[in-house]
DNA sequence: TAGTAAATAGTAACCTTTCGCAAGTCAATC
DNA sequence: GATTGACTTGCGAAAGGTTACTATTTACTA
């Protein structure tokens, strides 16, 4: 089984390189396609793990995440943040980790892998930024981590409600302006509080969020 | 938001401490369906991550693979096998690592998830057998990791063929003998022999494996 | 105890990754 | 120079794991 260096490997490796970044196979693929327009995602996959296989490479498989892949080939450790998902290189001496003495149950060792997480100085300054805006408005619950702003039917139906009436509202008047149900109302309530779209400044009483209004007008 | 204690919630947290082991949510929910048949593995999903939001477990997020749970709070790391994925406890001092004078870039540090990946003795064993194994049978290449056995029908009708055919054939006479164009029966036979069905004791030979017959009468 | 917020079951959708196939390319052999 | 087969590729489909949505049920609390 011998290693042929396509057109599309040499240039999969080559924009790996260039990137001096963790790149995932999607976020790969996009770059290599603006030159390759008609290289299909499967190939990128392909040769990423034959790549690795082959350590020209490194392929790393932090935290459940996507997959990233590193053309640095040196040992090194990284660095990444919780909340962004940035990822950096950490040096680190032999001082600092030492496994020789560690028992290791019998198996046959053959690498570590060391992440230190954290929160990127960005992500700092943005949090702290962020936490002072809540703070004046009264504490949304914004960040949740939900991934998408997408509203159904119904949630722009219970949110653009939300939005003309002017201060909190409860339920109860939602569902008269909108004619649905007291219980659904309040289904689209909880997942709209979940998106940071709505948030409840006294008890069983809802507000529109600014994010929320920014959402309706998208 | 507060947590409420229900009786999934409670059941699901009961049986990741019984069973002292890493459980992935599948897993788990495998065993709670048992004395709850009608619970959801969306359920179990969602309960395990406010638990561990609520750090009443731990989300073990090792190696791009499937997520698994830990009941123990402690700190500790974990080993885990390349081979079974099987992943185990490991203690480890202060000594042994030690990061309070790395340079951390700027991050404000929340942890560090240590891995020390190896071998298990169990499939250490069970390598050095299957090499004896295929040493005597002159070395087919079984074992590369293709998950399914599976055969299209026209693997099969190769195959077939292959059996029939007494001695290494070329991919000519399975064409013959098939019906099938050339291209495709090489396209077929690369297929079977990733999967250790065939090998091919002569260049541009191929015969059916013993595998490839107990394939073939299943 | 009534009323509200949180949780659930069931299912659909989602995202990343892998697979199978038909076709193409290339180097080694004839 | 033609043939052969190993290695690749693009494409489409599917696997595998996880999350989202919604009607309904349950736990909590005022
Ligand atoms: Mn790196
Ligand atoms: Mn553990
Ligand atoms: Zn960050
Ligand atoms: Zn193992």
């Amino acid at each position: 089984m011998q290693l042929r260096m396509t057109n599309q490997r040499e240039m999969i490796l080559r924009e790996l390189k260039k990137s001096k970044k963790h790149l995932s196979a999607d976020e790969l693929y996009e770059r290599v396609k603006k030159i390759m327009p008609r290289i299909s995602l499967a190939t990128v996959y392909r040769n990423l793990e034959i790549l690795s296989d082959a350590s020209m490479i490194r392929k790393l498989e932090i935290s459940g995440r996507q997959k990233r892949f590193d053309s640095e080939l040196e040992d090194h450790d990284h660095i990444y943040c919780i909340q962004c998902h940035r990822i950096e290189n950490l040096d680190i001496g032999d001082k600092e980790v030492n496994l020789t003495e560690v028992d290791t149950r019998g198996y046959a060792i053959t690498g570590r892998r060391l992440e230190v997480i954290g929160l990127c100085p960005r992500c700092q300054k943005k949090n702290s930024k962020n936490n002072a805006k809540k703070a004046k408005q009264g504490g949304s619950t914004m960040g949740c981590g939900c991934k998408k702003g997408v509203l159904s039917d119904e949630q722009k139906q219970v949110l653009e409600a939300m939005e003309k009436c002017d201060g909190p509202c409860a339920s109860k008047d939602i569902a008269a302006a909108t004619g649905l149900e007291t219980k659904q109302v309040s289904c689209r309530i909880t997942a709209l509080k979940k998106k940071g779209y709505v948030d409840s400044p006294v008890r069983c009483k809802y507000a529109i969020t600014t994010e929320g209004k920014i959402a309706l007008n998208v």
